[in-house]
This record gives structure tokens, sequence and C-alpha cells, in this order.
DNA sequence: CTGATAATATATACTTTCTATATATACAAA
DNA sequence: TTTGTATATATAGAAAGTATATATTATCAG
């Protein structure tokens, strides 16, 4: 899917690798993040494969060593065009290291549980703010990119609420019948 | 993290290879699916480690071959519980082939854009009975996994509201406006 | 002016995750 | 008897993700 995502980008403009790194996680990096590790191999591949061709080495004129400027081929479009048509075949993937944690608090301490559910709310509580600001940047532009851009906004919100519909939950469960701890899991799980 | 699930699992009760399966996609597989090709290795390198110990091996009383059961070792349980305890390292990551098309609908067909999301409408709402469903069922059962559905629920519900908004303002773009449709992307990306 | 630090940029080795497919067993149906 | 289907294990290979090395230049401290 990375190879997309770059033909997608280079539809807007001729980029570097760093660069492309950079718009990927300021468009679609509500939940993305990506790494060079992800950029470069690809980039090389592309290239091999005739999807992208290097068109210039440009001297940085700022910093650093110099930039290799990739366009995109007709090929390339081609192939993208297919692709962006194309029923997805796969659907959606969330992987959270703290829903995964989640999911198993009943085997741990819930004081150590509510600390932690306490980190993930200041954490999204942090990233809504940078949310809002850039959906503001984002109005003037097109309409998927800023849709795009609302969901992220929606999915945080409604994390936030459910973390702290847990929280309560969970204290309440903590302090209110101690001696029977319904957070405790023994055989509770769905066959 | 597939480990985490495995030594979670087998917390409950000893498994072979196929039921860890079932159970990771029947409790927390909302978001989540996972194959055969990263069940076996897994176990195989768990056995290794020694976190878990293969007890017997069961004559298959239905049908197919021998099934192989594994439970967890105390060193298992402890590289586990300090794994439960620890503040997580990475954040939550989506990954969604649709949400990836999305952001780039702008250099596509807009019809065949509202046709995907009509797809995608569809297999949510399919998707939304039966998590209701499941919900039923964890209503009895442990705090943690019975919240873990909810946000399943969530998710669903916000996702669809969305798609729904989504697919209405489309359409009044590409009505309202023909030749000066919105969602034509030239140079829209934020910097 | 020399060395340390930081920002920009590319590159590769390695691990984990994911997909595809092969293999074995047994029952049921055609 | 072959074909299909459900159960179960296993492995090869591709894609995604992590960690780290290297090069270039600007900036700032000593």
């Amino acid at each position: 899917m990375i190879k997309y995502a770059i033909l997608g980008l280079l539809h807007y403009k001729n980029m570097h690798g760093y660069r492309i790194k950079k718009h990927i996680e300021q468009n679609f990096g509500h939940m993305w993040s990506i790494n060079y590790g992800q950029i470069y191999p690809n980039l090389k591949k592309l290239e091999q494969d005739g999807l992208i061709r290097m068109t210039q080495i440009l001297q940085n004129d700022e910093k650093g060593p110099p930039r290799k400027l990739y366009s995109i081929t007709e090929k390339g479009k081609k192939d993208f065009a297919a692709w962006l048509h194309a029923s997805p075949e796969k659907s959606m993937l969330l992987r959270d290291p703290f829903l995964m944690r989640f999911v198993f608090f009943g085997f741990g301490d819930p004081e150590r549980a509510l600390e932690l559910i306490d980190e993930q709310i200041a954490l999204y509580e942090q990233q809504m703010e940078r949310r809002r600001r850039n959906l503001k940047k984002w109005k003037k532009s097109g309409g998927y990119v800023r849709l795009m851009g609302e969901l992220g906004v929606s999915l945080n919100e409604m994390f936030l609420q459910w973390l702290n519909r847990a929280r309560s939950e969970i204290l309440k469960d903590k302090t209110g019948e101690t001696s029977h701890p319904s957070g405790t899991q023994k055989r509770s799980i769905a066959r």
C-alpha cells in the first residue's frame, strides 16, 4: 500500500524521499506513521519497475546531501488509476498496543490499568488539539483531504469518550464491590 | 504483539493453534484478523524461548489431524505481566485500503468514488449487526472484554456516519457545480 | 579555527507481520 | 471411489516496520 501512497503523492509534484515522508505524515498521517526504511526501498523498487523515474539531483540549498527528485511515469499513472478504481480487497486494520493490553487488564493490577488509561487520555487530548489545528488548514483544500481530516477528529473524539467511560466504570467497580471485582477475568471469553 | 495475544489467551486455558486463531478473532477481532502463518511460527518461537510448553497431543474426536495443546509456563506468565503493566511504546495504527484510496479520489472518477463509498457502507452495516449480536454475549462476561466490544460498536457507528456525510457532500458537489468540482485535486496538499 | 551538535537526506540490515499455499486427517455426500 | 468440506498444522515469500549507519552542511561553543 505504501507503493500507492508514493504514486499518489507524485501526482501533486515531483518529490524526494524525505519530502514524501513529511507529506504522508501530514496528509493521512492521522493514524499513520511511516519510516525511511519503508520509503527508500519502495522508491528503488518503483524505479526498477518503471513506475517512477529519477529526474534530477538537486544540490540542497539549505543543508544536507543532494536530493533525488522523482517523478511518476505514464506507466505509473496507469497502475495507480487501476488501483484507485478497484474495490479494496482487505478491510480496516486497527492495531493498538494499548487496546491489546486493555482486553487483558483483568489479569493485572486495576490501579495500573487506570494509570495506563489516564496516559492514553492525556495523549489523545494533546493529539486532539493538533488535529483541530490541521483541520483549519484543510478547510480551504480539496474535499477528500478535508473529509479525511474530519474523520481523524471524529475518531479521536469517540476514542476519548470511550476512554472516559471505561475509566469511570472501572473506578466504580473497584470502589463498589471490592470482594467481587467484575474485572477479574477467569473464563470470561466468548466462544 | 501477536506474542502477547497468544500468552494472554493461554491464561484462560490450554489451547492449540487453530483454537487460538478463533479466539483472537472473536474477542478482539473487531479490527483484527489473524492468519495461521502468524500463529504457528509464533508458537514455535514461544516454545523455544520457554514461555509456553506443549503439554499433550489430543487425538481429534471430530475430524482432522491431532491437536497440539500448549500451556503457558511460569516464565511466560512473568514476561506477560511485565508487558501488561508497561506503558505502550507505540500509538494506534489504522491501516485501511479504502481510506488510502479515499484521500486520492480527487485524481479519479467521482462516480466510481461514490460506488466505492456505497460498498463500504453496505459492508459496515453488515458488520454492525454482527457486532451488536456479539455485544449481547459479552454483557455477561468480564468488564474489559465487554468494554472492548463496545468500542468496536462505537467505531463502527462513527465510521458509518462519516461515510454517509462524505457521500452526501460529494453528491452535492457533483450535481451543484459541475464546472468547478471542488473534489478535483491539483496542489491541495497541506505543507 | 576546531570540534560538537543539529538538521537534512539517503541507505541498508534486520525483525515482525501478512499472504499464499501445501499437507494431513476424517467424515459425508455424490 | 472420488469429491467436497471442516479441522488442523506447517512453511515460503512478500510487505511492513524498526534500528542504525552514513554523508553534507550550517551553527555555535570554546
